[in-house]
DNA sequence: CAATTACAGAGTTAATATATCTATAATATC
DNA sequence: GATATTATAGATATATTAACTCTGTAATTG
């Protein structure tokens, strides 16, 4: 029960590109570089959160990676779904009546955590964040 | 990022130890059978509620667990510590700051998380729920 | 003592996280 | 168009953790 480093690497990266050009992508040698892991691995990373849509990708020289669109609506909750996947923190394989008391707790309890996930954007941080 | 299956097992055993007599213990043979778990890894996680004070254990035969005190007092947090451990969901290994943003927007969504868990007391959910 | 039950520790297996390697596709520059 | 650069995809490898098993020991009952 712990957030994985894949996460980390991409939230790190994101509040870099937030405070980078939007036009002039960042490659990823830089980026993986400053976080201290390889390129290929930080790559593959970020290629989920270009399917996700909030960073694109340009290929070839000067290529690399930038915000998508505004960045202002893209929260923490964002990225993290899109590393971590959306599925409930609780799982349990059986459905004992339709409202099992104890998954209404811990599902309760993990929107409790998500909400206050999806209240904080990107831009929040923006510029506070001066280094990894 | 999922809570373990330890978790779950704890969980409702701690459920039906509620709703059992807190003078004859119940056999780990039979909380295992009805959540289709083994008894000597149920043991094993029994054990370290144990060890957090919740409850007791007493061997030989007719042995088996029962709450240990008041249940009206012990949580859902109190149960996943014991089992999950205490540590952050969200690690770093540096530390830029005495303020960084990134932990303490995790952080602080994680303490949301963790006062729901903390709010909800075993005794809330007795006698609610029948069976695993 | 004999049966039962929890406990402890080592060991096993399975699943997942964390990467690496190689080849391919796209783009810019010359 | 050729070449260098950069992202992407897929396969593979390694490390870590979860999930479980096995075996022996200690405690308790009768
Ligand atoms: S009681 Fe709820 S959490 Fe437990 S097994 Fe049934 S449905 Fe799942
Ligand atoms: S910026 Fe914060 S979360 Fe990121 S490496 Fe530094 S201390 Fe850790």
């Amino acid at each position: 029960m712990r957030f994985s480093k894949a996460t980390n690497y991409a939230l790190h990266t994101m509040l870099m590109l937030v405070d980078a050009s939007t036009v002039k992508p960042v490659g990823v040698q830089q980026l993986a570089e400053s976080q201290g892991v390889s390129p290929t691995y930080l790559s593959k990373i970020l290629t989920r959160l270009v399917k996700a849509g909030m960073i694109e990708s340009v290929s070839g020289v000067n290529g690399g990676y930038r915000l998508s669109r505004t960045k202002d609506d893209i929260t923490f909750l964002d990225i993290i779904h899109a590393i971590e996947g959306t599925a409930s923190l609780f799982e349990c394989d059986f459905v004992h009546g339709t409202e099992c008391s104890i998954q209404a707790v811990m599902k309760e309890a993990e929107e409790k955590m998500e909400r206050h996930l999806q209240q904080t954007k990107l831009a929040d941080l923006a510029q506070k964040q001066t280094q990894v």
